[in-house]
DNA sequence: ACCTGAACACCGTTCAAGT
DNA sequence: ACCTGAACACCGTTCAAGT
């Protein structure tokens, strides 16, 4: 009756998609991805759990979201000016928000996934790579970036929080010094350069090996 | 091995961890990561949900278990000649068992984890890559083997069971093709080359790129 | 020592009842 | 149209009680 013409006045703290996800990367950040439950969604938002189904179909399409949300900002135009430079947003992102990894290499082919792949390929198109090389060049780079920082987040997760990284390498090191000698020498060999890695550092050292390999392709031999 | 006196007789059915296991690896191949559940766990093994614990400590560890179960023969001596080798016994352990892929990204730095590292170690070294670059070239590989083999699993599972493969494909590629033309324009390019690849062939891809950029790497220029 | 199965403290999701 | 919150059908894990 009062017609449709004026948009309703709502309450400042009405539900929407967008509160929804904001507190739901919120939870995710603090608790990591245990936290996120519908049940303390919806006391946060000061509701019932049933209310949040009016806005998200269900918890997959809150997480993936979440992930866009966190992701889109991180590949904006501005950041994204080679190769090298998606592939530490990203790691950064990740870093920054573990349950972003997790997420991105469980549910892939969402809009958080198309974004990299979108980024990396106008890169390498730019490189001036073979015509019949330049699908797999920009798959295998996107695969190697998002299946990669899914598995740091997941070594970062497994780690107990609070401990100091260097213990934790030292220990991870010892581990595999007193590994079987015969089932793993090679392992044993290098427990040593265990200790003194940097994962964002060799993320990256990574990223320029397929580079190397793609510029390769342009002169063979 | 070689028991002290002699085994104690049991019960031809008595619960063991390796039976355990080994009904674990079937329910986890029959109905997906979702299939495996103490309690039906237990119906198939005639017996209460509690009895599982005195086996193993938690779904954790039963599921790192599972993983290497499944993955140990399939990285045994014989059939990992070289890098492209023990990628696609990797590929290929995770194309039978998709959750192998999914526990892999998750719980690394497990047996299975280590047992990639070593194999892959040992064929990079024979390569005869400088000192200085064998641990990134090592990491790279290990890392793309597992992570994007986690990141084929969760697409595969990501499709509706029982769907056509090239249907699939077709799908993604129309979706892809209408994209909007100024967020994705390459994506939209390529959207054709994604209807025809093939994930194994195109994983071996990105194999072959990190090694010709781990040659690369004796010859500079 | 090992098994049993009820009980505990949770989940995601649904849905009748409200406004 | 949207919200509320009890209810449903599950979980992993624990633990007293059995053998």
């Amino acid at each position: 009756m009062t017609g449709r013409t004026r948009p309703i006045e709502r309450r400042a703290d009405a539900l929407s998609r967008e509160r929804i996800v904001e507190a739901a990367v919120t939870l995710l950040d603090v608790d990591g991805e245990g936290g996120l439950t519908f049940r303390r969604l919806a006391e946060r938002l000061r509701t019932g759990p049933g209310a949040i189904y009016n806005h998200v179909a269900n918890k997959g399409e809150l997480l993936a979201a979440a992930t866009d949300a966190v992701l889109a900002p991180a590949l904006s135009a501005e950041v994204a000016e080679d190769v090298r430079a998606v592939a530490l947003a990203v790691f950064d992102a990740i870093d920054a928000h573990p349950w972003v990894g997790t997420q991105l290499a469980f549910a892939p082919s969402q809009p958080a996934m198309l974004r990299v792949f979108e980024r990396i390929g106008r890169r390498v198109r730019a490189l001036g790579v073979p015509a019949g090389a330049e699908f797999a060049s920009v798959s295998a780079l996107t695969n190697y970036i998002v299946g990669v920082g899914g598995l740091n987040a997941a070594n970062a997760r497994a780690v107990a929080p609070g401990t100091d990284r260097t213990d934790f390498l030292t220990t991870v090191a010892v581990e595999w010094a007193n590994l079987d000698p015969d089932e793993f020498p090679f392992t044993r060999d290098v427990a040593g350069q265990m200790r003194d890695h940097d994962d964002r550092e060799q993320f990256l050292a990574g990223i320029d090996l397929i580079l190397n390999g793609i510029r390769r392709l342009g002169r063979p031999g």
